[in-house]
Order: C-alpha cells, then sequence, then structure tokens
DNA sequence: ATGAAAGCGCTAACAA
DNA sequence: TTGTTAGCGCTTTCAT
C-alpha cells in the first residue's frame, strides 16, 4: 500500500448501499432507483434525500457487485497488435473515446504481434466478463474459438476481408492502393514498385492486390516488390537496399507510413531525392507522415468513424456487418504533388474520396 | 448482440464454479482450492479430476465475482494527458506490460489534457474499484481529492518534484536538460535557446531551470526562450518564427520530441540547414526522434524501468517514495555529433550516462 | 411509492 | 483432505 496519500487515520471502510439507505431512511432498493433511475419511480421529496445521504457519504457504487448480479461488466475489451505502429495507438484511444460515450470503459491489452499473448489476452478478458472485444489480429484469419467459447462478442477491427458470420470494420485496402497507384501514374511514374508490410498469417495483403490491378489499369508493367515486417527499422532497412540497386523504381507505394518513414530516413542517407528520384506514396495517414520530410502522400484512414462503427457494431444491435471504410488520398509532396511543401491544414480541404 | 460469431444454437450458458464441483464429485471449495492455489491442499487426485472437469465445461473463473468477495478488482488503472505523444504511449505500454507481470490488467483512460475529463476518469476507475491508479497528470499539482475520498492509492507517473506524501516516478529533467545545454556548449555553441512545452497547470518546468543552469555553468548568457503546447504542429507554428527572425540562436534545446519534430519541418521548408545554421537536442528519446532527418540527439527516458518502478510502487509493499530517473543523451546528427548520420543501432552503445 | 429478500459466483473461516 | 456456509454489494421481483 505505501503509496497512499493521504493519513491512514482518516481512512474510512468505503459506504455502501447499504449505509446509504439507513442514512437517508429508506430501503436499499429505493437508492437502486434513484442511483439507477429506475426501474421505479420515487418521490422527488425521497430523491432528494438519497441525494444528500449519498453526497454525505462519498458513496460510489461498485461496479464489480453491480457486473456480478447484471453479468455484464459495462467494459469492452481491445486487443492491438502494435503499439509501436501509431496507427493503432490512435485508433485505440478513438475506440476508447468511442466506447465512453457509450458507457464502456476500455481494456487495452497488447499483443505485441505475438499468438500466444492474443490468446492469453483473450482468456484474460473473457474472465473479466467484458461485454465483447475488438480484434485487431496479428492473424490474417485470427482464431476466435476462445472468443466462441466464451460466448463473448467479436468485433474484427482493421480487418477488410468480408467475413460472413462476423462482425469487421476495415478500411479498404484495395481500393486505397489502387488509388495511390493511380496517382503515381498521374504524375507519369511508369515503374512503380511495392514496399509491402509482411504480417504473422499468410493470406495475402489486399494491398498488393490494389497495387497490381492499379499499374494494370494504367497499362503498366508492375514494378519490383520488397517485403518487410510492419516496422520502421525495416522500412529503413530495404530503402537501403532500394537506394542502392541499379534498377530502382522510380516511385514506390508503401503499405504503411512506418514503413515509408524507414524509406525516407534510408533515402536521406543514400542522397536520393524524393520526389524527384524517387516519389512516394503509403497508407495510413498518422501524424508521422504529415510532419516527415517530405510530408508523405499518404491514404488517410478514417480512424474516428471506424471507431464509432466498430463500438457500434459490438454493443449496438444491428445485425452482424462487415463495413468497408474508404480511405482518403491527402497530397503531400513525396509523390511530387507540392514543390514547396507546405504543411498541410488540419482541416484538409476538398480531399480526394474514393467508392 | 448482432456479433456473436457463431451460431447461437450452441450458446451453453457459462459454466460456475458449482458445476465444476458437480462434475468433479467435489465440493466448491475444492475448486477453488485447486484454482488459487490455495489456501488448503488438495490430493493430487483430486486435482485431476478438478482440472478435467474444468477443461471438459471450458470453466473460467468470474472475476466480477471474486472482486466482490476479495474487495479488490486486480485492474490498475492509468491516466495518459494526451495520445498523440508517443512518450506516454510507451509509458501505458510498458506500464501494461509491468503490470501484466504481476497480474493486473490495465485500463487506460485518456484525459486529453482536459482536467474535466480527468476527474470523470477518476471517478469511474474508482467506481470500478481499481487497486490503484497511475496518474500522468496535465497538472503541475495534481488534484487528488477524488482519489483520496475513494481510498485509492495513486503513483504520480511522468512527476519530477519530489512530493512528500505521494509516491511519484519521473525523470531527472533538470539534469537532463542540463547536459543537453553543455552538449550543445560543447558543441561551440554560445547562444542556446530553449523551445518549452507549455502544460495546464502553472508551475515552472524543471527542464527550464536545467537549461538556465546549463548556459550558466558553460558561462554563457541565456538565448531566447519560446513556447509552445507539447504538439507537433505547435513545435512547426515557432519553427517557422525561429527561421524568420533574425536573431536566431545557433542551437535551440526542445523540451520534447514532437517539438522538435516540428521544429525540424519547419527549419527544412525555411532552408535553415540542421545542425550547420541551427543544432538541436531534444528529450524524450522516442521513435520519431530516431527516423527523422537529421536523427534527433535527445535525452531517452529509461520507459521500462520507469514503468516498472511505478507499478512496484503501486503494488509493491515498499513505502511511498519518490524515484527519478536519470535520461540518457543519445547522440544523433541534429547537434552535430555525426556527419553521416547513420541510424542509431537498437542497442544504443555506451550512452552518456546521468550523475 | 416503498420495502423485503433472493441470489449473481466466489472465497475462506470453520467444521468434520 | 474435504465439505458447509456466510457473506461481498447490488438489482429486481413480488409484496405491501
Amino acid at each position: 500500500m505505501g503509496a497512499m496519500p493521504h493519513i491512514p487515520a482518516a481512512a474510512k471502510p468505503t459506504a455502501t448501499r447499504k449505509d446509504v439507505a439507513r442514512l437517508a431512511g429508506v430501503s436499499t432498493a429505493v437508492v437502486s432507483y434513484v442511483v439507477n433511475g429506475g426501474p421505479k419511480r420515487v418521490s422527488p421529496a425521497t430523491e432528494a434525500k438519497v441525494r444528500d445521504a449519498i453526497a454525505a457519504l462519498g458513496y460510489r457504487p461498485n461496479a464489480a457487485a453491480r457486473a456480478l448480479k447484471l453479468g455484464s461488466s459495462e467494459m469492452l475489451g481491445m486487443i492491438v497488435p502494435d503499439t509501436t505502429n501509431p496507427f493503432f495507438v490512435l485508433l485505440a484511444h478513438a475506440v476508447e473515446v468511442a466506447a465512453a460515450e457509450r458507457g464502456y470503459a476500455l481494456l487495452i491489452a497488447n499483443s505485441d504481434a505475438s499468438v500466444t499473448a492474443e490468446r492469453r489476452h483473450v482468456e484474460s478478458l473473457a474472465s473479466r466478463r467484458v461485454d465483447g472485444v475488438f480484434l485487431s489480429s496479428v492473424l490474417f484469419e485470427p482464431d476466435l474459438r476462445d472468443l466462441e467459447a466464451a460466448d463473448i462478442s467479436v468485433v474484427l477491427l482493421n480487418h477488410s476481408t468480408d467475413s460472413p458470420g462476423f462482425a469487421s470494420v476495415g478500411v479498404d485496402l484495395r481500393g486505397g492502393a489502387r488509388v495511390a497507384v493511380e496517382h503515381l501514374a498521374g504524375h507519369g511514374h511508369r515503374d512503380i514498385g511495392l514496399v509491402m508490410g509482411t504480417s504473422t498469417g499468410g493470406g495475402q495483403d489486399a494491398r498488393e492486390v490494389g497495387w497490381l490491378e492499379g499499374i494494370r489499369a494504367a497499362g503498366l508493367v508492375p514494378g519490383p516488390i520488397v517485403r518487410a515486417p510492419f516496422r520502421r527499422e525495416d522500412g529503413y532497412r530495404v530503402g537501403l537496399e532500394l537506394a542502392a540497386s541499379t534498377d530502382r523504381p522510380t516511385a514506390l507505394f508503401a503499405s504503411s507510413d512506418i514503413l515509408a518513414v524507414g524509406l525516407l530516413r534510408a533515402f536521406h542517407e543514400s542522397g536520393v531525392r524524393m520526389p524527384e528520384d524517387i516519389a512516394i506514396v503509403s497508407f495510413d495517414g498518422s501524424p508521422e507522415a504529415e510532419f516527415s520530410w517530405p510530408g508523405l502522400t499518404t491514404l488517410a484512414q478514417p480512424i474516428e468513424e471506424m471507431a464509432r462503427a466498430a463500438v457500434e457494431a459490438l454493443v449496438g444491435d444491428g445485425p452482424a456487418s462487415n463495413r468497408i471504410f474508404p480511405p482518403t488520398l491527402v497530397r503531400r509532396a513525396s509523390c511530387g504533388c507540392q514543390a514547396s511543401d507546405p504543411l498541410t491544414p488540419r482541416t484538409t480541404a476538398a480531399p480526394h474520396h474514393l467508392g
């Protein structure tokens, strides 16, 4: 306990509902009615007495008891695969806000891209009887058995393939990638490579499909594909290789901002100018893309909307659905759009929308 | 519940401890003993029977019931002021890991630098009967009354002034700032400015004190002080002003990496070269400092250690203490240390440690 | 409009 | 070594 900030002598045992009832001269049921605003009505006079007693005692309902009785903890869980990636961090924060709006607290667990940790966390969340979990899984095809067994609802967050029977919220990876490539082609590029993030599960990432579609649509030949884990340092590593290679493409689509951040750094060190020597468009729309040098043209994910949709899917009462949101192309300097590269204003003016 | 991923027909009511007891042919107490490993011993044979029953039923203890009985939720709360700042995000993650090591889940709440939100979250955490909270307050002198009233332990995380009676964990802001300035002075700079982040509460930030100390120690005259909120865009804004000013200092100490990231961007746009025209040292040691261009020399906070110490302070049994950790100077290119600016290896070799 | 009381699932003191 | 049982604080049905 060493951390108590006050003089222990003052420690009064936490007031319970019974104490309030006694002080207010009513039954415990009545206290419940006023605290919860129902299910029965109470007369204004008694209500006032109860409120006074609550205030006098500093009474605070015990969430555990409530959860036990109700069978609902009014908590939601979220499993985040990578706190090193600002995209997930922003997403988690947005979810926390959206959940709070509906009275739910959020228990966040980081799986750090480990399947074992993911399972362990599912276990812990199930035990805590969360009312549902947002799973941003490492796996392409996440293992939902534990969740099923525990009879807890899931929404797959950041999942972009339609999976009948599951609720999911994601972004249109394929369409976004395609827009990226077409944008680059619009700048006159004919040799457009792909820097693709690799994830744990198998399965092909839709960004790769979209990239290829964009290439085909522009009547081009696919440029080189480079693969690396979704981390800045791996983007850096492959950037160094790309910079040194003799048949370097003139443009690159990077499947994530953090990969692009690594590329930027590698190209700077190698004296490869952007966008003159190589143009880049990336994916996510994180703050790092905005403040990098040059600013990264990126497909911004509508994080708040996705978070809201996910919460709705989890605790709302619509049917299970697969919601796919379109990303927005935010033009900055890395693709060649802006020569002077002024900072993108926060309130993005008239962005290009997909779909 | 539209989000259920399985065929509802299969939904079996969650097994309780009583079901396990029945199936194993023992009493509920015995089940408790094996689940909790005590307080009584059970024979290996019965233990096996119980474990089988648990597995067969997919039994999972109900944390709410346990919390109600024990008066402890085995959850800790953390109030984070700004999820836009990677430092806090990393810190929260480290705390989550450290807490998990001791069997605690972490309920994270973002106050977004709002005092109202901070209070609301304290309220909610208190109601959920968390066993303690980590408070990274917006306020210089946080308001602990609610926490006291709720009789819940607190450790002030990211709090660097000694406050008798409170447990706190922080970094040596003053010493770090001083090292930064001395390092810059060592590079020959005589005009060293300060870009200071402003926070909600009053009170002087120790980094400002340290900066001044460093200046004095080097026998210099204080350079200009510029103040801005702790955000990338504000760093950018003041960077633009600094770039345009006629009596710009030759070096800058920025009180946070994110401020420095904004400065970097502004200087690039303005054609101010770093470190040639202006050298920069910042504070925190976030990944953004590592991947920026040029790489930022920064005072890295020992986040994992701080997190561990905070958890220890909250749930360990030592006396309340004020732990101050020394930051480490990580040399990169922004101060003028590295001409070629290769990426700092992850395993920082022989860094300079503060006393 | 208010009250009495059962019971949510679990722990641990006490009994056997 | 194992079993019985009294609550933890709350919600809500069923009386009054």
